[in-house]
DNA sequence: CTACATCCTCTAGTGACTAGAGGTGCAAGA
DNA sequence: TCTTGCACCTCTAGTCACTAGAGGATGTAG
């Protein structure tokens, strides 16, 4: 049960100091107990709650379902059915990301290869950008 | 030469009207004149600028490398080495970001395929994220 | 002439932070 | 004991690229 600093939360975790103000601002951490002078004192269990918020993030989900995921979390005995949806939901974005992206990728490769660094009015960028008919890919 | 109202333009050009008054306020699009009740009124070179900065837009480009790659269009004596650089840049951009979101596809379907749709505390979408360890994927 | 869509300007809100101002707490070295 | 200096505190405002809404003026079809 030893208590840490704000900033050993921050460097334990991965999550910047003034990110770990606004989680418990925007109510995603409860509040810590505060030492004499005032200042924040975390325990154990804000430091794996950190880590799961951090983790949530970097897989893209949002704020608000990572609070649907953690309430999850703080009753494991209810069924997870709901933790699988937002994961599933979540997986549906990802996988639609990437394909456009593809698109994306193969346009801006015709563009590059195109161009010949000769003068901007014979120059592939600019002229794929002007006139959206030259591109091969209408996914967008 | 036959003018066109911001609604015509918006409809045309596929950029919504208020982001059109947004792009002319920051600079992207030059005032246009006016009718004698204040409405603006667009010309077809408008138009095509406009289609130009959707375009760009759609393919992931920032503000301000439109406004470069614009600048390049406006002076087409240059050279295009500028406008290389800033699609290339954009394409390495975009190549990072589908091999981060191919990793997070791999994390994301393995905590669903892991789900037994059970109780929240042997949820596998809910494990994961508590704990890092348990993810096989530590690119990102 | 009257609806009614479209236009105008302006301010404020979005998400998820980040930066900075202006001040306090705390631990270590001289 | 003092002081240096980092870490902490709160609060406001800024980021990006729009989007929403208030409150009012203009333009057009019937």
């Amino acid at each position: 049960m030893k208590k840490i600093t704000i900033g050993e939360a921050a460097r334990k975790s991965g999550v910047k100091v003034p990110t770990i103000r606004y989680y418990e601002g925007i109510g995603l951490l409860r509040e810590p107990s505060r030492s004499e002078g005032n200042q924040r004192s975390y325990e154990p269990s804000d430091l794996s709650r950190l880590t799961f918020i951090r983790h949530a993030r970097e897989l893209g989900f949002e704020v608000e379902a990572i609070r649907a995921l953690l309430s999850l979390q703080d009753n494991p005995l209810q069924s997870c059915a709901t933790a699988d949806a937002i994961a599933k939901a979540r997986l549906i974005e990802v996988e639609q990301r990437i394909r456009s992206l593809m698109a994306l990728k193969a346009e801006l490769e015709m563009m590059v290869e195109g161009c010949g660094h000769g003068r901007v009015d014979q120059c592939r960028v600019i002229e794929v950008l002007a006139d959206h008919a030259e591109c091969r890919h209408h996914g967008h």
